[in-house]
DNA sequence: GGCGATGATTGTAA
DNA sequence: TTACAATCATCGCC
């Protein structure tokens, strides 16, 4: 403490004090009664003052008073108190200083982007996100999901709401504290040295101190949207079976191609449509309905047959249809809506695929897959209505189309969906290829 | 609780 | 990338 007074007061002695006319010119008198009109005179002055200061704190409480108030009424101050605070500019604080410039923390760069993808920080959409619809959409769109998908945004915006309040909290608390130092600083200016410059300084590391509290905010924050969002997958995972449409429109679909169980793209995203269920479900279904089909396919025959009496059902009715319309005169006339609802020229090519396929010339790599397909369940159908047999293995079905090594034939995957389900205005031709 | 059915996942091959 | 095959994990019925 001793090395400091006489470091101070050594640099006061021979110090030009920058900015302030301390020197000869200004003509200030003497605090006490000395004659400071050459420098030496100056010195003695800053030195009588500065000892003054040192010194106070052995004096008793009203002596110092006393003091203090003569020094504050002191002309010199101002100028003594700025050649104190360039100086603290000089040494510590600068050091300090220095240190301040800190980089943007990539940590919290991370949690600020994080916050901000999860919809917590950042504008308001409707108290969700967009990873939670992404998650919605990935748990297959099936009202269970929507209701997983609703909790799960209600979740998240209460952790946006605990996030905003603390946040507010933490900014209210900041710049209360801020106003309160600064206030104080100020107050204590007029009696120590403080530059403006050490305020702001002072505000800067408060402002970084509340900020590391912030970042703590936002990490637990981040953490509980990792723990919602884990637990949200978690619950996705749990298998749930298909609704039973969905399982017979997959059905209907897989037993009428069944010669070609491939479906495109574009039939995988139509049937996903309708069975409200994702296109990689429906991947999935095709992948477990075809292995388990061709290992064990006597136990599928009974559905097989189900399915093929269903289409050919349905067949048959659009036929009919399609032959009244006709003996009618009115060829172009659409079916109502019903569920034989297939259009003429795919009913009629199905029929006649059928009749070819009763023939010898029944061969799978000869006829187009599809049209096989519809000749299948067409087959199928008639003979379980009409009793016909052809003596196939199978006395009710055949999986012809299995080769060899119990894979189906390589043939090109339908450009659509043929369900016997769909109204007039969506029938897709299987048989154009 | 056992068991079959079924949707999902994983590893591999083409 | 896609399909296959094996496997896992859960569902739903008894």
């Amino acid at each position: 403490m001793m090395e400091e007074q006489a470091r101070i007061m050594q640099a006061l002695s021979g110090v030009t004090l920058a900015g302030h006319s301390v020197q000869g010119g200004m003509g200030l008198p003497p605090p006490h009664g000395h004659e400071g009109t050459d420098g030496d005179g100056r010195k003695q002055d800053i030195g009588d003052i500065l000892h003054q200061i040192m010194t106070i704190t052995d004096q008793s409480l009203d002596e110092a008073q006393a003091k203090k108030h003569g020094l504050n009424c002191h002309r010199m101050k101002p100028a003594l108190f700025s050649v104190l605070c360039e100086i603290k500019e000089k040494t510590g604080l600068s050091i300090r200083g220095a240190q301040e410039q800190d980089p943007p923390d990539p940590q919290l760069m991370r949690l600020d982007n994080m916050l901000l993808a999860e919809g917590v920080s950042g504008p308001e959409k409707g108290g969700g996100s967009a990873a939670a619809a992404a998650a919605a959409a990935a748990a297959g769109g099936g009202a269970d999901s929507s209701i997983e998908h609703s909790d799960y945004r209600a979740k998240l915006t209460q952790i946006r709401q605990i996030y905003h309040t603390e946040l507010e909290k933490y900014e209210q608390a900041c710049n209360e504290f801020t106003t309160h130092v600064m206030n104080l600083l100020r107050e204590q200016s007029r009696t120590r040295p403080i530059s403006p410059k050490e305020i702001e300084r002072m505000v800067g590391i408060i402002h970084r101190k509340f900020s590391s509290i912030q970042m703590q905010l936002k990490q637990s924050t981040c953490e509980a949207v990792m723990i919602l969002r884990s637990r949200f997958l978690d619950a996705r995972r749990k298998r749930r079976n298909f609704s039973k449409q969905a399982t017979e429109i997959l059905n209907e679909y897989f037993y009428s191609h069944l010669s070609n169980p491939y479906p495109s793209e574009e039939a995988k995203e139509e049937l996903a449509k309708k069975c409200s269920i994702t296109v990689s479900q429906v991947s999935n279904w095709f992948g477990n309905k075809r292995i388990r089909y061709k290992k064990n396919i006597g136990k599928f025959q009974e559905e097989a047959n189900l399915y093929a009496a269903k289409t050919a059902v349905t067949a048959t009715h659009a036929v009919a249809a399609a032959i009244h319309n006709s003996q009618a005169n009115s060829p172009t006339t659409p079916n109502s809506g019903s569920s034989a609802s297939f259009s003429l020229p795919n009913s009629g090519d199905m029929f006649m695929n059928m009749q070819s396929l009763n023939g010898a010339s029944y061969q799978g790599a000869q006829v187009g897959d599809n049209v096989q397909s519809q000749g299948d369940t067409i087959r199928h159908a008639i003979s379980q209505t009409v009793g016909y047999n052809d003596g196939l293995r199978h006395p009710m079905y055949s999986p012809h189309s299995l080769n060899g090594n119990g894979g189906w034939h390589g043939a090109p995957t339908p450009s659509s969906v043929t369900s016997p389900n769909e109204g007039p205005g969506s029938v897709h031709s299987d048989t154009s290829n």
